[in-house]
RNA sequence: GGGCGAAUAGCUCAGCUGGUCCAGAGCGCCUGCCUUACACGCAGGAAGUCGGGGGUUCGAAUCCCUCUUCGCCCACCA
């Protein structure tokens, strides 16, 4: 459809179910009759031979003899040549010269003729004849479109008592890439690029380590490709693109590709007219990463720029773009233009088809940005792309994959609001002036947080984990500072608690650090905010510089003790829900059994855990479990909380229950820990530090069941 | 036909060098809350024989083999 030639990675397979036609032809000279098998029986009026295999022996024989070449009415030979597998089919092929690659060959190894009976928009013609009926082509067909022409030869077959059967098959068909027509190969003059030398240094650089590839298997198929390269055809019969620099000399026939056009022949000095032809649109592209610089001058931007670091596109682009950049950058610069190529996923519908607008099953993403902001779409489809993997949206479902990128955008804001409506006009200290001893357990803990979720987010991005690299600080800015952070220390920006000073310095540096981590994922809100914090006035984010470990400071104690006060809210929390106590209504709770180190954290964090769990009050209730009415419950470490609950809302059995259920299922886990740490083979074969580990969890798995079994004990439980 | 990849909660997917994975996230689902940043939210919860079978290992969602299903790349079998 599009009328023109095309190059081999333009040309896509598809297996589609087609005929198999059995087609007798006759002898010239006696009775009797070969078949031959096609699969488009239009291209048999441009036979010029019927061929086997030079070791047939059944066949040989038959070599020199003549067939007449049905509707054409022609005499063909019967030759023999290698392309013929034998024991396959019929053991006969025609060959069709002009009309198949394969018997292009062939034929030129045979000195045949090579007649085109199609035009090139497909319709049945001699070429000879230059438009008239006749030839090749007997009237009754002239000027069929091939399909056509293919189902009126078949009839004038089958009626004359040729056709001998015909069978279903699934065969590979080409396809244009770019209109999916039924690609028709003919024999025409086109301009080819000799691609050998130019594939040999790229593969030599790509062994080399000089360009690799994520995910690396697309790296094997670069290689794979350009060992068997095949000459590039880059003549278009279209009517855009750059034209082909290449010169006829009306006169002597002098052919020359210039540079500039030329007033006349230098052999003859006779006219000139230019190819009519024109480049195909990837012989541009290759030079895309210097021509950009403007090259061929050697500007300070090619200096600069080239080489780059990593492309990012399409793998299905490999062969078109990517293979021959690395190939024209090595020719034309001597260096590849990229070390990296980074081939990202490709958007699919749920049953997995690639979106197409020509397939309508896309999803228009100005209308997922109206609908959700152009944030959410950036953040939701970066969600999905693990190293290799495509990404599945449901054009149907937008929410399904839209809205949660929505509600992020929507919570980053929010985050932002409340901080900027209480940090103020003027500029906050930066974190190096705030003395250490000035910091609470919380703003050690959000830091050290944050020290690591810059740490790995840095890593993902490196590693183009770039699902981690969205997702990591994602997690930290929802589940670590808002949730956690910001309720801490809201008492303390209103006054209400001692250290606001502090925690607006604290706050107001880790927002900036997130932003930063979040920029790639999140562009723009991430800009308008950071924008708004007091004291950036005009800067942008863009050129922030970005946030390395040292964005906060490591600090194991602040983890494990703010852990400690995060246990005693959850457990609470559930205890209050499992027994549906009204939000507003305040209890006491009391912990006991519990670290030294425990304890002083929860006393620290008061103000966070009387809020967040709504308490009346907040006990150390010593080395001895609790056993009065009320709901009961065992932390991680084997700290004893115990919640008092009355008016007649525990249910003492229940809580027994519970709590052997609980020590149930620890036993089963200590049971497995123990036989794994009895077990001589693995102390001695494991790693030092997974068997430290294990001892640990051990530990404190015993430590537990021990303060659940004490506690069971208190309570009474039979 | 050759080469490669994937199968993990209802859905879409993470799980990087086998051991903090007693298997996680988002969306959906159930319960309770409009708690002055956010109901696009908060709190609590249910939900998985990690496709089937076999093997290696002290130990497997993770490594190997095999089967099944899906997908990708390459390919001149008339």
């Amino acid at each position: 459809r599009c009328h023109t030639a095309l190059s081999d990675e333009e040309a896509e397979h598809a297996d589609v179910e087609g005929a198999l036609y059995y087609i007798r032809y006759p002898f010239a000279d006696s009775a009797g009759h070969v078949t031959v098998a096609t699969t488009r029986p239009e291209t048999m009026l441009g036979d010029v031979a019927i061929a086997v295999n030079p070791d047939d022996a059944e066949r040989r024989p038959l070599v020199g003899r003549h067939l007449i070449l049905p509707i054409a009415e022609l005499e063909i030979p019967i030759i023999a040549d290698e392309h013929v597998e034998a024991g396959f089919g019929t053991g006969f092929v025609k060959i069709t010269p002009a009309h198949d690659a394969d018997d292009f060959e062939v034929g030129r190894r045979h000195d045949l003729a090579t007649p085109i009976v199609m035009t090139a928009d497909a319709r049945m013609a001699d070429a000879a004849l230059g438009g008239k009926p006749g030839g090749r082509v007997p009237a009754p067909f002239f000027g069929m479109d091939r399909f056509e022409a293919r189902k009126a030869i078949v009839a004038a077959l089958k009626e004359k008592g040729l056709l001998e059967k015909v069978e279903t098959r699934l065969h590979a068909v080409r396809h244009c890439y770019r209109c999916d027509t039924v690609v028709e190969p003919r024999l025409s003059e086109q301009w080819f690029v000799t691609m050998e030398p130019l594939a040999a240094p790229a593969l030599e650089a790509y062994r080399k380590g000089q360009v690799r590839f994520i995910p690396e298997r697309r790296g094997d198929e670069f290689e794979q490709w350009l060992t068997g390269i095949r000459d590039w055809n880059i003549s278009r019969q279209l009517w855009w693109g750059h034209r082909i620099p290449v010169w006829y000399c009306e006169q002597c026939g002098l052919v020359s590709a210039l540079r500039e056009d030329p007033a006349a022949c230098a052999a003859c000095g006779g006219a000139m007219h230019q190819d009519e032809d024109v480049l195909d649109t990837w012989f541009s592209s290759w030079l895309w990463p210097f021509s950009t610089l403007g090259w061929p001058e050697r500007t300070e931007d090619l200096a600069r720029y080239y080489p780059t670091d990593v492309l990012v596109t399409a793998p299905e682009i490999i062969f078109f773009w990517v293979a021959r950049m690395i190939m024209a950058g090595l020719h034309f610069l001597g260096r590849v233009p990229f070390h990296t190529v980074y081939l990202h996923g490709t958007v699919r519908d749920t049953h997995h088809v690639k979106m197409s607008k020509s397939l309508g099953n896309g999803i228009d993403p100005l209308e997922v940005v109206q609908r959700y902001g152009a944030d959410a779409l950036r953040f939701a489809v970066t969600s999905g792309l693990a190293v290799g993997t495509d990404i599945i949206l449901d054009p149907h479902d937008l929410d399904a994959s839209f809205a949660s990128g929505r509600n992020f955008a929507n919570k980053l804001w929010n985050v932002g609001r409340l901080l900027l409506s209480t940090l103020g006009e003027a500029p906050v200290p930066p974190l190096a002036s705030l003395p250490d001893e000035r910091l609470t357990l919380a703003d050690r803990w959000i830091l050290a947080r944050l020290a690591a979720v810059a740490g790995e987010t840095t890593e993902h991005l490196e590693k183009f984990r770039l699902n981690d690299a969205v997702g990591t600080p994602y997690h930290f800015l929802w589940d670590d500072f808002a949730d956690w952070y910001l309720e801490e220390i809201k008492p303390r920006l209103r006054g209400e608690a001692p250290g606001g000073d502090a925690a607006r310095v604290v706050a107001a540096h880790a927002f900036d650090r997130v932003l930063r981590l979040l920029h790639p994922g999140m562009p723009f809100i991430t800009e308008e905010l950071f924008r708004k914090l007091p004291g950036n006035g005009a800067a942008s984010i863009m050129v922030a510089p970005w946030p390395g470990a040292d964005a906060g400071r490591a600090d194991p104690e602040a983890e494990r003790d703010f852990a400690f006060v995060q246990a005693v809210v959850d457990a609470v929390r559930a205890i209050r829900a499992d027994y549906g106590v009204k939000p507003g209504q305040k209890v006491a709770a009391t912990v006991g059994r519990a670290p030294a180190w425990g304890l002083d954290a929860v006393r620290r964090e008061r103000h966070l855990v009387d809020r967040l769990a709504q308490l009346s009050g907040l006990e150390d209730g010593g080395a001895r479990p609790a056993a009065g009415p009320g709901a009961h419950a065992v932390l991680p470490g084997g700290a004893d909380l115990f919640v008092a609950l009355g008016g007649g809302v525990i249910d003492l059995a229940r809580e027994c229950e519970k709590l052997r259920a609980e020590a149930t299922r620890l036993g089963t886990q200590l049971d497995a820990v123990r036989a794994k740490l009895a077990n001589e083979t693995f102390r001695s074969r494991a790693p030092a530090d997974v068997v430290a580990r294990e001892t640990e969890k051990e530990q404190q798995w015993s430590a537990k069941r021990d303060a659940i079994a004490a506690k069971l004990a208190a309570l009474g439980c039979a």
